[in-house]
DNA sequence: TCGCTCATGTAATGGGTTACATGATTCA
DNA sequence: TGAATCATGTAACCCATTACATGAGCGA
């Protein structure tokens, strides 16, 4: 799966490993992240798997660059994942809901705990999707036009971050006032 | 990480790796899911490591049950587990997400029929929190009465799931009608 | 001078899925 | 008769993380 973000990011513009990490971290990485040697050893499958092609850029007083191209058998597959239609559900796995599951024998307090430190990363998540992501958004379509029409389909993603944050952010609240007056 | 999953159960009571798996798609599937295989390796390697107990427990007209037991070690274990504050949020992995992410050079048709998709699966979810979770611990209580004061985690934990769902069920409301309605 | 950014990679390990193997009982 | 439930496990594989290794330039 990883191979189609970078595939998507690859049909923007040719560029190296490291370029592609930081543009994951900038947009994708609230729904799909990857490490760096990850994404060298993708890069490199798909390299051989003939998706991509790759040349070295050479660069004064820096490390020189390999950067990666899609060919069209990459733009052919990337299209037909597109066109494949998704039959499953997203899987999640949250710690932090096994804790409260398992929660009683521990007693209110640990999970108040567990829990007040979480409300306050998930604010910040929050205010991160409410004003950072737009900010850099509108930093990349000033340096590269072209990709403006795009960033209607990255808006839809960024508000369905935020709709989650304040819906984490309100359960925490709640629970956290349930716990506190009803639970002994 | 499943590890705990598995200890916390057998906290309830002693039980086998396939009691581990049902009781497991009754409650946590939702925020943690694993395979009976795995389930099956966790514990022989939580035996190893002295956290479990195991013996044979012959039946007739089925296969034998290998039934496990939390040690000392094993609560010791998990009580720690339970106590250690969280500091990092929920990893999330979303297809759909990466598929709208791109959707720009596919056409506004691919991504809607993704879309539709996703919301008759995320409608029939939000009914399965709504009507059959709670019945199900209905069921396990009526079995089990030493259960019910655990009862009041596990809701915290299911009306995280029913919200999560809606809000999954709104987004993909609103985003079928901005994407039919203002994309070209 | 210390840490950050740029830049690439490999090796070991851990977590998880898929496939394989077995076999009796029960219900439609 | 065929599928589902009960019941356990192993082996191969894939995806992902952590740790290791290298090294120049730049700003505080």
């Amino acid at each position: 799966m990883l191979k189609y973000v970078l595939l998507g990011f690859l049909n923007y513009q040719p560029m190296s490993g490291y370029d592609l990490s930081t543009w994951m971290e900038a947009s994708t990485d609230n729904f799909w992240h990857a490490k760096l040697s990850q994404i060298y050893t993708t890069l490199k499958k798909l390299e051989k798997e003939g998706l991509v092609v790759s040349h070295i850029e050479p660069q004064e007083g820096r490390p020189d660059r390999r950067v990666y191209t899609v060919t069209k058998a990459g733009q052919a597959d990337f299209n037909g994942w597109l066109q494949t239609t998704l039959t499953e559900m997203p899987v999640k796995k949250d710690e932090l809901l096994v804790k409260v599951f398992f929660g009683f024998p521990a007693g209110k307090e640990i999970i108040l705990t567990q829990l007040r430190l979480q409300l306050d990363l998930h604010r910040r998540k929050l205010a991160q999707y409410q004003a950072e992501t737009p900010e850099m958004v509108q930093h990349i379509v000033d340096k590269m036009p072209d990709i403006a029409p795009h960033t209607r389909y990255w808006e839809l993603t960024r508000q369905f971050g935020e709709a989650y944050e304040k819906l984490y952010v309100d359960w925490l609240e709640n629970t956290i006032a349930i716990i506190e007056n009803d639970f002994e």
